[in-house]
DNA sequence: CTTTACCACCTGTCTAGACAGGCTGGATTT
DNA sequence: AAATCCAGCCTGTCTAGACAGGTGGTAAAG
């Protein structure tokens, strides 16, 4: 399972990360890859293309696909990541204060910001959360999760990851996420939580999640220490 | 030529604009499209990845694809869409102050930290600018542009748009641009250009843009007023 | 009345082959 | 020596068909 298109693009990732390939060589053309992993042109080629829209590889019409970019660790802005396993994955010296974790009706703002049709004061979980990395409190999340969809949050599932828990042990499927990044003056909140003094600014990101059915379910908002704040796109034209 | 997929991929997009689709209805399935396009199945299904992959549809397997998104119009933040042809589109009311043209050596700072092979010291024509949109300076944007690439900008085109000069007077093909954003306070320059106090924040996005041959050829930072600063954005999962 | 089996329709993946058009270098011509 | 042509490689697009697997409704079996 898992389709060949999708082991040959891990397998040339892998390649890449560790420096068979460098940035600036180019890639074997794509009949060459079809030879080698022994399937058809167009399998090769949706390896590729899913290189390309990662920001791996820039394709050359007449010539070949060519190394761009190396792997790239960032800290994930969006809940699309796991928050959690990033941090453990890259090993980052992170701890999870959750600080509040009760029911609330889902708040109108600032989600109809990014949604408009969102009907609001719908039942919810809330989960505060302050993330201290390196020793430093530099985030403050905020999720309201939809009870129809997820009944229960134990505590335990709060401090360690709300990603796992609904992936793999309530077997949803999320699929989707817009999301949208503003700077706003810190809250008294945020001061207190992250030891910001008055006047300061935090980089804000709203974010809703849906799943494969495209029910939205999960509503965050990230506050980050403004210092602390770094978000890392890739951009193509047309 | 543009592809039959591309055109179907437009025709599509431009019936869910038009209110033909709604969010929430579903579209023809891949084998009527094919029949309607006159086309084989496999364009049809390039036409929904492409819809897919700008976050207007969602498909799901058994089912049919899915509506999740009305056109969008948010200020862009990346230099891979041509500010002033947006604020055009979308009848903004914009003026654009330049206020230096002049040679300068590449700066490492910020552009290192986004690349670090970058060699910097390399002619450049510097541009700087600030956006005036709805009578409110909200931008001052830094343009840094190889002169091995484009040799001499003059006062109208850094007024008018460097993009269109690029692309349509050179025949450049501008192909992709990694970019970040982070918040910094605000110094005497912003304070001055932007009318903004001191202890103000600016939201700082910094881009580099690439051609299809891959040549670095642009270095831009943009600095927002944070109270207008939005950024939007559509994430997918895996 | 409930469960099960089946079937029609849907998306996901893959194939082998075709043609168009960009790129490069070497051979041929000027 | 310079310009031209061309063959061979490259990516981009498209096709017709195949099989796997998810979904939902209907009809048959319990």
């Amino acid at each position: 399972m898992a389709g060949k298109y999708q082991h040959i693009a891990n397998d040339l990732a892998h390649r890449i990360n560790h420096g068979e390939f460098n940035v600036g060589d180019m890639l074997p053309s794509e009949n060459q890859l079809a030879t080698h992993y022994k399937v058809s042109r167009e399998t090769a080629r949706k390896a590729l293309a899913k290189l390309t829209d990662e920001g791996r590889i820039q394709k050359m019409m007449g010539k070949g696909s060519i190394v761009i970019k190396p792997a790239r660790y960032t800290l994930p802005v969006s809940h699309l990541v796991s928050y959690t396993e990033f941090l453990k994955d890259n090993g980052i010296d992170s701890e999870n204060h959750v600080f509040a974790l009760e029911d609330a009706p889902l708040p109108a703002m600032p989600f109809q910001d990014i949604d408009p049709s969102l009907t609001p004061g719908q039942k919810c979980t809330y989960v505060g959360r302050v993330r201290i990395i390196n020793k430093l409190p530099s985030i403050v999340d905020h999720d309201f999760i939809l009870k129809s969809v997820v009944p229960t949050i134990s505590e335990n599932t709060a401090q360690a990851s709300l990603y796992n828990y609904f992936e793999d042990d309530l077997g949803l499927t999320i699929a989707y996420s817009p999301k949208q990044i503003t700077v706003e003056p810190a809250n008294a909140q945020d001061q207190e939580l992250l030891g910001l003094c008055e006047g300061s600014y935090v980089a804000v990101t709203t974010s809703i999640a849906h799943l494969a059915d495209t029910t939205a379910f999960q509503f965050s908002q990230s506050r980050h220490r403004a210092d602390k704040f770094k978000y890392q796109d890739f951009a193509r034209r047309k």
